[in-house]
DNA sequence: TTCCGGGTAT
DNA sequence: ATACCCGGAA
């Protein structure tokens, strides 16, 4: 039957940048961004990455502000920030070859039991199972997984799973075929039954569960919050601060402000965030804009305000990790999320 | 507009 | 168990 999905993968699979020329280096880059990101979103980051980042090395010895800079846009920021140290310790501690024992790998910050198991086998040819979403849920449906996946034992089932159909000295071609099948015919909704070379097995699709597999709890609802930002101008530039290197958006740079609280009105809320983070007092003048966002666990909706400072005092960096005097039109040049990304285009179109 | 998908670290 | 981002589908 593993037959089968390998033919399917010859015939089908993708012409992706990484697997065009599989190092390690490579592969463990395309892993990284892959977490939590589908491929066409990854594609033209990894291509413009190995522009600036051609291997490792010079990865190790880039700042961090280039690397988020690079990375900005494609969100959970800590995976930039741990491939960067990897890199680092890849140089330190192995010679700047990336390890091929997954035990090694997992060692590294950012690296977790699925990529792992998808570097060795990928980029090494070793004989080790990976599970992540596509091929969690290609099995929940191939072997009619009823416990839900992310529980414990859903986990140990699918690993176990994932071990057991591994072909012996095909592992990279057989992991990759899964997570192929997965993101192209074997999606989460309206999957490709009738072209799927391991239908006439898949107990899901005969029994008309497909859709019902895998198995996953419900999500709780999202709080939303209100919350404000300061674009402060003085002499021509404005400012931006630096967000804590751990955390949400670490490392980011940001108009500064904060969480609206109960009662209070927006301009109250941003002048107390300012004098909370900054130490000064400001004046706020216009609505810069609205701007609505989903965080992992919770949504905002930030109001963007222009301001001025109300005396002569300076801001200190005393909540913040830093801060910064800029053009308008410097502000590409600083690594932002998404919101301070659209704010900062806002300002630099009105220019 | 809301909902959904996707690995690692702590 | 919970924190961490964003894009695309419904």
């Amino acid at each position: 039957m593993m037959d089968a999905l390998l033919t399917w993968y010859d015939q089908h699979s993708r012409d992706l940048p990484w697997r065009r020329n599989p190092d390690p280096y490579r592969v463990w880059v395309s892993e990284i961004m892959l977490q939590q990101t589908r491929v066409e979103i990854v594609s033209p980051y990894y291509q413009r990455w190995l522009e600036l980042f051609p291997d490792l090395p010079t990865l190790a010895r880039a700042s961090l502000e280039e690397v988020l800079k690079a990375w900005e846009g494609l969100g959970y920021y800590s995976r930039a920030r741990n491939l960067h140290r990897a890199a680092q310790v890849v140089m330190d501690r192995y010679d700047g070859e990336l390890p091929s024992d997954p035990r090694a790998l997992q060692r590294l910050p950012g690296i977790g039991r699925y990529t792992a198991g998808a570097i060795a086998s990928i980029a090494y040819g070793l004989d080790v199972p990976t599970l992540d979403g596509n091929i969690r849920r290609v099995l929940a449906r191939l072997f009619n997984v009823v416990e839900p996946v992310r529980s414990s034992q859903g986990e140990r089932l699918l690993w176990e799973l994932a071990a057991s159909i591994l072909p012996a000295g095909q592992a990279g071609a057989h992991n990759q075929a899964l997570m192929e099948l997965g993101a192209t015919v074997c999606t989460a909704r309206n999957p490709g039954c009738g072209r799927c070379p391991l239908a006439a097995a898949c107990p899901a699709r005969l029994l008309g569960v497909q859709e019902q597999r895998p198995v996953s709890q419900a999500r709780r609802a999202l709080p939303h919050y209100t919350v404000t930002a300061a674009v402060i101008h003085r002499d021509g530039l404005v400012m931006i601060t630096q967000r804590p290197v751990e955390g949400l958006l670490g490392g980011l740079w940001e108009f500064p402000g904060g969480k609206q609280r109960p009662g209070e009105d927006l301009v109250d809320c941003l002048k107390r965030e300012i004098y909370e983070e900054l130490g000064v007092d400001i004046q706020v003048q216009d609505v810069l804009g609205v701007y609505r966002h989903a965080y992992t666990h919770f949504r905002v909706t930030l109001h963007a305000f222009h301001c001025t400072l109300a005396n002569g005092d300076s801001p200190r960096a005393i909540q913040v990790n830093d801060l910064k005097w800029v053009e308008a039109d410097e502000l590409g040049n600083f690594p932002m999320g998404k919101i301070d990304r659209q704010i900062a285009k806002t300002l630099q179109d009105s220019i």
